[in-house]
DNA sequence: GATGAATGAGGTTTCATTCAT
DNA sequence: TATGAATGAAACCTCATTCAT
């Protein structure tokens, strides 16, 4: 890591916990110090899990980080898997939050593409660390399947504007859902290589990256062959 | 995984192998049987890998599978980290070689990027399994080491048909590697999706990939805005 | 449990409790409230010892049933072990009062072991989950020892019938001791397997087994009075 | 534990073992000294179990009086809970065989069960830490189910002793699964205070049981035989 | 070459108990 | 009195690796 990424959590929510009470799932609440612990250590814990992976990080090392006790942990989150789950969950709704906000209230589809695009490199960009985090849940069918349901909502945002520029004929005709996976994908795929690995600028980044995608949506492209 | 699919290996490959004995490192030769046993536990853990995670696979269940004793293991494999990064290595030869094998001898650098995706496509549809090891293995730091490194070359493969078709005015101008690296990307992501998680046909994912890359690399686009 | 039983414990017993406070052990004087708090939590825990087991049952399941926090356990209880302790102690000062008055001033002593008996079935069948409590205790060596203490007043009881018994000729000559106990066992066993198990009528139960501690399997039976 | 007592475990059985592979059981297959090793901590642990009590009992003491590592105990075992119901399997198995044996070929059905007193006297005496298991085993749902399953068999070898007894007159009539629990209850009982808290004879005990059993408590009892 | 057995550090999780508020 | 938070030893169990046979 070679700066200090923004935290993905939101220490104000989540002011209740679930957690196990002898077979049934019971609702904790949780004081103003307990949500700050809590929120305390889905940080570090994420920030671990990106440096060192998830299965080579263990519970010790998180809260040897935290300063706490091990109990604490399981206080706070039912288990390491629970954490974990957590965690993916915030960090697509942080990234959505940013996204939306970048939005505004442009009426123009393919600007908002760009402008979603734009967002997301710079979230990329503050918290870097999450890179890892989705690879990882990408690779084991429990994780992944978390990972899906947390995007389908960014997923429907982007195809909607997808939609509309093809409604507009603005984009070629094509499968939307095809095109918004193309898009996801390549936006995805450069912030991991250039701004994760390379820290690049995310400006830039996001410039080259809508340039690239926007021809390849557009319509009336040059001749092919 | 809905079917069955090619193993990654050629048993015919790797005569040899370094093994820990005696506290130094040496090298072992292998019969003919040495080496199908070789590719056979190869082959099985990679499936294993895939499909329940590296870290949550124990190298029990590897030997347990091929019904060999816990021993056959150490005497072919220095570790099960080494196993990995083996199966890492053989199955990005495995892909270039088709890559290679599908450009012949194709002059025009564009029908070579179409075809190279479309090689792709097929390899993954093939070895699906693939997916998850390489998503994975992305995720942690010595072996994300790998994967770089074993990708180098495709990456250079791919990157020289983009320079040549820019030499050629045939596409915009614009960082090279970053054109690639969206190519890559993009090519990746749409197969994960639509290959992996959907098993649709590879033609038509090449096809509909082909035609949103090369648009976005295509010189002279509609205007954007 | 197939139906609520009443609690062993005398919410009118009990005005001070023993605990740790800075090191010594101290007494502590219970307000009216206080001691009936303390009563439930005895409650509440002998149901749950009996239910999931001793060890099992942690104190967070007992404060959490009784809607408190965990610092009140520790206010009225030295220990989880100190708790169990009193409940055997409780059960035994229970069925022993019930035991005594079933006597009344009856004078003859084989009348007095059949109305023990009936007493006890019937207090059997009114504290049901005491069975996997004693059980339990005799399982562990520091508990068995709270057990037999706590029966010894009990087993002397039965032991003076059984004496007088033989002393006017009614029963056969004998160890008393081991008469008693074979009284008591054949008691206990049976109230477990058909009062515990089976629900069955204390009055019946207590009748069959009357007859086979008197009389014994044998056909044509000396006349009981 | 006053003397040495003789393991319950008869080495020559149980050639393979179940244990977890991934999610499904199978069976391995055992050398002869891994049969003497599995032996050798079924032995260790039931008297351990017996000793300090089930729970209280870790893992790790179990291992460590067997001078193994760790691992050795997963190698054998699915769990310690396996462990110890497999315990009270092979407890009731080997007193049954006991019982069985003593009968021989037995006419006499009222001899039978005298016989079988005298035989569970024996076996006891020999195997006196199993008190302990059996009357743990009855504290917790799970395991007094597997006890009850277990007993089930030397249940109805005891009850048709007494059925045929009544049929033939010898003793009373009543419910035979009624009269059944009695004569095992009061062996059972009388066989825990007499000869685990006091080390009396056998022989003495059981024929004292006996008597009680047959007779009761009444004196001028009907004649035996 | 191959096996079953063994190792033991280390993993996740639990829990009796204490303590600051 | 009472609470939520914290502690940390210790529980059960796993697993990469080694080894005797």
């Amino acid at each position: 890591m070679r700066r200090v990424a923004a935290p993905v959590i939101d220490p104000r929510r989540g002011s209740s916990v679930m957690v196990r009470g002898q077979g049934h799932v019971m609702t904790r609440q949780l004081t103003q110090r307990g949500r700050e612990r809590r929120a305390q250590l889905l940080d570090i814990a994420a920030r671990q899990f990106a440096e060192g992976g998830y299965h080579p990080t263990s519970v010790a090392e998180i809260v040897e980080a935290a300063g706490v006790g091990k109990g604490v942990f399981y206080w706070y989150f039912e288990s390491k898997e629970a954490l974990f789950t957590e965690i993916l969950r915030d960090a697509n709704i942080s990234l959505r939050r940013r996204q939306q906000a970048a939005l505004g209230n442009e009426p123009d589809p393919i600007r908002r593409l760009e402008l979603g695009i734009l967002a997301t490199m710079h979230w990329y960009h503050e918290h870097r660390y999450v890179f890892n985090l989705f690879q990882f849940a990408q690779s084991e069918t429990e994780f992944a399947a978390i990972l899906v349901e947390s995007q389908e909502t960014s997923l429907n945002d982007a195809m909607r504007h997808v939609k509309e520029a093809m409604a507009e004929g603005r984009i070629r005709d094509g499968d939307p859902l095809f095109l918004t996976q193309a898009v996801i994908g390549t936006t995805g795929h450069l912030a991991r290589r250039f701004i994760f690995d390379r820290d690049d600028d995310p400006d830039e980044v996001a410039q080259m990256a809508s340039a690239f995608i926007l021809h390849g949506l557009m319509a009336q492209p040059a001749s092919v062959s």
